[in-house]
RNA sequence: AGCGGUAUCGUCUAGUGGUCAGGACGGGAGAUUCUCAUUCUCCAAACAGGGGUUCAAUUCCCCUUACCGCCGCCA
């Protein structure tokens, strides 16, 4: 069998979108499990939509998940190069091979004489297909319209390159994932390949790109379904092997609509700026579509890449759904390594001075804080009252605890004890048993007792663990924002 | 309109010609805890509808419906 050549072709009109990210995910889950190559190709065809900021925006996003090609723009490879726009100089040879086995013709319609056309077509209620009008000018009529200075467009052939290679005008192809597909090209209008301004088109571009870089398998979204056909026809035409196609459904938003920007975050960046793992991100879409034979869905990428078989993949469409994202990125930030959770914190930390705390505090800080957090950034607002002397009061901690009078005699009673006490979480622990205890025969709730001292100490109503905070602010921190409490 | 695709709890999905139709998220109830949260236990929740084929259909076939996609000198 030959080698197992995939890619990712993303076309830097926007940011690396999640569901390219998915794609890419499952490209190169398929090129791992198969020994094979993943390679990235950039196709900015279109320049008036490309720009650099875009371009370096999916590098980034795809090396961030981890998902490293073989070859691509930055590092080259055989079959390079891996941008369309520097590859401008190697279509027309191909396109000249069509034109001069009669599976290509020049068009002369003016943009203006194809909408008409189009408008009629929807007039009638009819589909609108090409009319086939230029295929067969003389080479006399081509000069006069050349001479009124018309330039020509290159449009494929469909019904002939059919005829050529296929017995009916049907078109049959196995698709990895949804099974044998079918299409009758009668259909599908003659389209171009070369627009009049001399670049290739999409349909045309990805053909020639992929035989060229000897992809053999093509995973890609099912929104590429009848480009496919367009594709089989122009691969026979060339003389070229024909890849392998797998459709994917699509990531849909709960409205069931294209995921788009009034639906929350599109982009990986976006997603890992508002404090999501690509860890979690990845586990996450690698969920929508494929299922893990074991039953164990959280899993990295290297193990998911054991268990792939790109024929098990669902071929419906499937919604993005937050709720099952939020839960799968606070389990990663739970089983996070806390060095690692530490520097990925540190970006969500820098209003606050970090210096403030000794190595070992911000690490307890960060054990004591992780837990309930959904997203990294949540870590912004979990921790204010780990840094400064004073610390800011809710005003609801302040009315419904602070301003009681039983509070205002824990905290006296607090002070008292704690002046002999030594802060450490041991002993702390010890102390403030003994000290709920004292309460508690007096008939106040232990979660009362405390929650004096915490919106003493914090300001708020709840929080991380007490002992805990305690120790990290330390005796004098502590005392005095709980003696500054007191009335 | 035409063409193509898809259809299992709210969501992601497993699964089979005979199953109590399984899991996860979310939801509900309870337990644990100094609070929030965590963790644990339990509960509710689905085979789109109609025809076939068959002893038997969620599973195979057809139709309907719904949804998605495509019909560009965009990619």
């Amino acid at each position: 069998m030959t080698e197992v050549r995939v890619r990712i072709a993303p076309s830097p009109s926007g940011n690396l979108h999640i569901g390219t990210a998915r794609t890419a995910l499952f490209n190169y889950l398929f090129a791992k499990k198969n020994n094979g190559k993943f390679v990235l190709r950039i196709e900015d065809t279109d320049a008036e939509r490309t720009s650099q900021e875009y371009i370096d925006n999916i590098f980034d996003s795809l090396k961030a998940l981890g998902l490293n090609w073989d070859e691509g723009p930055d590092i080259g490879g055989p079959y390079g190069p891996y941008t369309q726009s520097e590859r401008f100089d190697i279509y027309p040879k191909y396109v000249q091979e069509l034109l001069d086995k009669g599976f290509a013709y020049e068009c002369f319609c003016t943009p203006e004489e194809l909408e008409a056309e189009k408008q009629e077509a929807a007039q009638n209620k009819k589909p609108y297909v090409y009319t086939k009008k230029c295929e067969n000018l003389t080479e006399e009529e081509k000069e006069k319209l050349r001479a009124e200075g018309r330039k020509p467009a290159v449009r494929f052939n469909i019904s002939k390159a059919q005829k050529a290679f296929h017995d009916s005008s049907m078109l049959y192809f196995d698709d990895l994932v949804k099974g044998q597909l079918h299409m009758n090209t009668d259909l599908l209008g003659d389209f171009v390949i070369m627009k009049s301004n001399g670049s290739p088109t999409y349909n045309f571009a990805v053909v020639i790109d992929d035989m060229l870089m000897k992809i053999s398998h093509v995973i890609r979204g099912e929104d590429h379904i009848s480009n496919t056909f367009k594709q089989i026809l122009i691969f026979e035409a060339l003389g070229a092997e024909v890849p392998r196609f797998g459709h994917l459904g699509m990531i849909l938003a709960p409205d069931r609509s294209k995921l788009s920007k009034r639906h929350g975050a599109t982009a990986v960046s976006e997603f890992v700026e508002k404090g999501y793992l690509t860890e979690a991100l990845l586990n996450f879409v690698a969920l929508l579509g494929w299922s893990p034979s074991d039953g164990q869905e959280i899993k990295s990428v290297d193990e998911i890449a054991q268990d792939f078989r790109i024929g098990d993949l669902s071929s419906s469409n499937s919604i993005f759904e937050y709720d099952k994202l939020n839960w799968m990125n606070s389990h990663y930030i739970k089983m996070l390594d806390i060095a690692d959770l530490k520097e990925r914190l540190k970006p969500y930390l820098t209003k606050y001075n970090l210096s403030e705390l000794s190595d070992a505090q911000y690490t307890r800080m960060v054990e004591i804080t992780r837990e309930p957090l959904t997203l990294l950034s949540d870590i912004t607002d979990a921790v204010p009252y780990f840094f400064g002397k004073d610390v800011e009061i809710d005003p609801k901690a302040q009315a419904d605890v602070l301003d009681t009078d039983v509070s205002q005699d824990v905290l006296k009673e607090f002070v008292n004890r704690a002046e002999n006490w030594e802060f450490t979480e041991e002993n702390l622990h010890e102390k403030l048993e003994e000290f709920r205890a004292y309460y508690k025969e007096k008939g106040i709730k232990p979660k009362v007792t405390m929650w004096a001292v915490r919106a003493a100490v914090t300001g708020r109503t709840c929080g991380a663990d007490m002992t805990a905070i305690l120790a990290i602010l330390g005796k004098e921190t502590s005392l005095y924002r709980v003696k500054k409490a007191i009335k």
